[in-house]
RNA sequence: GGCUUUGUAGUACAAUGGAUAGUAUAAGAGUUUCCGAAGCUCCAGAUCCAAGUUCGAUUCUUGGCAAAGCCA
């Protein structure tokens, strides 16, 4: 072995390895695998490599970490970091300026010409952060209600995660299909059918003047009533409690419905149509409302069926077996989990049997590899029991089931229970935040000149802005509180506030020279502190999308857009951008002005939130 | 009963095993001759408890306690 020849090609290798297109923090880890290696003799990858933004209270931008490695490189942390500071600084001059060692912390000072050149180069991409098309499809599967209820606070935040998400996704460069599963059949639609015939008198959603998807609500609430009234007169008669509760007559003839639907009896069926063309008509006001749509919608009528071929398929390979009584189970308990039945005695299949199915069909139409599903997080033992089975059964699409959990909404008094009428309504709670950012707007009388079709888009932008700013601000799952006072605050982390650092930056823009906005100039004058904590926050953007996009997780770019506005902010309110002290300043300022609406504005579309120019 | 998840200021949220645990709100004090005060500045306050692994633990492991969910 001739270490100085292997050395010598690997080195030539490693320095090319340095990619002047990828972030700070990317380049700062190669550019260390490089100096160990060459100081060294050591190989190391980049992910071992442990980088942090510099302390505010210490000299430096980035800081490599450097307890990980002191063992295997035999050497105190102090001169460890003083010859890799040392080597860094010397071999990448273009990037590193100073360098300082305290403990086991190696801080490295940037220089400002790296930052400026990156100023130069972006402020005028209106795609900054989105990434090229990668070539992979992604399917998200979200919102999925059922047609016996409006949509509550629950669904929103549902709406809001899924859509976020896909829009994370295709902001990485996936090529994604959104998708909805309709829970349109079964008992609880029933219910709502049996209580309009007995007491809706031919009442329509348009006779009543009352959203369809309310409209049917009402009558599901009517059956539960009628429900329990029948049952606490059968106990009075002297039946038990439990025998009442499955004697009711409203029970039974809702029973019954099911079984004529399934048996196709027509007046059944067209009712059901008709009742589910209500939930529809209501359902798509909402959607439209806030900004839901989907590429392929599935109704489980449709697909109830499926997946009873596989129980089949799944016998035979041995990974289902038969009970005495006919029914067939999967024995999961090798795995931590419990026996799960698949198909009932009577032949019937079970939830679980309709999902696997609908992924083999899923998949067979756009043969994508990755599926994500958002669905609460009371769910998670049965994502689990899915993509066990469709593994065992050897399904293409089974690695790529992903279930996105998040958490219960809870309001501060506890959850919201139909029983005591605190479930707060989607309609009711989005036509609140734009009534009173209407009138918050009016209060500060800024728009006055406006028409009233940009008033109402404007009210819009700002209600719809705070609430999915408001529920995809958390870490999906974890559960939250939303809390109805504070949720329709406008001020601090929320979206209004970044709305109004965007809108801010226009008016500056709108006032400013554009010639001075696209001079060509070397800035060669030092940055200072805020200045420059701007352009770096900007340069982390891409990598914040790429996080968000890896671990499904819209709260990462919220965060980030509201600390972008508000480092812009103490920025804006210490320096002047239109009265700079010198041409040189104004101009890198206004770039900066510029990149940082651009980025907020890509930030609060991956939430589904828009950004007025005005407000 | 079994399994899963979550416990961070009064409240709501942050922190790939790294430096003195960040931010917002609520309370207090300032701040409009000047690019938009839905702003900015100052001032305080927290890791459920107990062991363990580690140079180093909010983070990992185990055991308690508490809350939520799922299963029977």
């Amino acid at each position: 072995m001739h270490p100085t020849n292997i050395n010598g090609i690997i080195r030539n290798r490693m320095s090319e390895n340095i990619n002047k297109n990828s972030s700070i923090t990317e380049q700062l880890k190669q550019a260390t695998v490089q100096a160990i290696f060459n100081l060294y003799g050591i190989e190391l990858t980049t992910n071992t490599i442990l980088v942090n933004a510099t302390k505010p209270e210490f000299e430096g931008d980035y800081t490599v970490v450097l307890f990980a490695f002191v063992k295997q490189l035999k050497k105190s942390p102090e001169v460890l970091g003083a010859e890799l500071g040392q080597y860094l600084v010397e071999n990448n001059a273009t990037l590193f300026a100073a360098f300082n060692v305290i403990k086991g912390f190696l801080n490295l000072s940037v220089t400002d010409n790296y930052w400026t050149n990156f100023l130069t180069n972006n402020f005028q991409n209106n795609s900054y952060g989105i990434f090229p098309k990668n070539g992979e499809k992604v399917m998200v599967e979200y919102s999925s209600p059922n047609t016996n209820k409006p949509l509550h606070l629950g669904h929103l935040r549902n709406n809001f995660l899924g859509w976020s998400i896909a829009e994370i996704l295709k902001a990485k460069g996936y090529d994604v299909v959104k998708t909805c599963i309709v829970n349109d059949r079964g008992i609880h639609i029933c219910k709502s059918m049996i209580a309009w015939q007995l007491f809706g008198n031919g009442a329509t959603p348009q006779t009543t003047n009352t959203k369809g998807d309310h409209f049917v609500g009402d009558y599901y609430v009517l059956y539960n009533d009628e429900y329990k009234k029948q049952v606490a007169e059968l106990i009075e008669q002297g039946i038990t409690k439990e025998e009442a509760e499955k004697k009711a007559p409203i029970l039974l003839s809702a029973q019954q419905m099911l079984q004529d639907w399934e048996a196709g009896k027509p007046e059944v069926i067209e009712l059901w149509k008709a009742m589910n063309g209500w939930v529809y008509e209501g359902f798509n006001t909402t959607y439209q409302a806030i900004g839901s749509d989907f590429d392929r919608t599935y109704y489980e009528s449709q697909t109830y069926l499926l997946g009873k071929d596989l129980v089949e398929k799944g016998l035979e390979k041995g990974v289902f077996y038969q009970k005495e009584d006919s029914s067939v189970w999967i024995d999961l308990t090798a795995d931590g989990l419990d026996e799960k039945i698949v198909r009932r005695k009577d032949g019937t299949s079970v939830y679980i049997t309709q999902d696997i199915g609908l992924a083999v069909d899923k998949y067979e139409e756009y043969h994508s590899n990755k599926s994500i599903y958002v669905v609460g997080d009371e769910q998670n033992y049965h994502f689990k029991v899915l993509k066990l089975i469709c593994q065992k059964l050897q399904l293409p699409s089974a690695d790529g089931i992903f279930h996105l959990s998040y958490g219960m909404v809870e309001l501060p008094t506890g959850k919201m229970k139909s029983r005591e009428g605190t479930v707060v309504d989607a309609d009711d709670l989005v036509s609140e935040m734009i009534a009173i950012s209407q009138q918050k707007t009016e209060e500060l009388g800024k728009v006055k000149d406006f028409t009233s079709e940009e008033l109402t888009s404007l009210y819009n932008t700002i209600g719809l802005g705070a609430l999915k700013f408001f529920l995809l601000r958390v870490d999906p799952k974890k559960k939250m509180v939303f809390n109805p006072e504070e949720s329709i605050e406008f001020q601090g982390f929320t979206g209004p506030f970044i709305q109004f650092i965007h809108a801010r930056i226009k008016s500056i823009l709108r006032k400013a020279n554009e010639d001075d906005l696209n001079k060509v100039m070397a800035f060669n004058s030092q940055l200072l502190p805020l200045e420059k904590a701007i352009i770096v926050e900007l340069e982390q953007f891409p990598s914040i999308i790429s996080d968000a996009a890896a671990e499904y997780d819209p709260s990462k770019i919220a965060i980030y857009s509201y600390n972008l506005a508000k480092t812009f902010s103490s920025f804006y309110s210490d320096l002047s951008i239109a009265n700079a002290e010198s041409e040189e300043k104004k101009v890198l300022r206004l770039q900066m002005a510029k990149l940082t609406a651009q980025v907020l504005k890509t930030g609060m579309r991956l939430l589904g939130a828009g950004v007025p120019e005005r407000m």
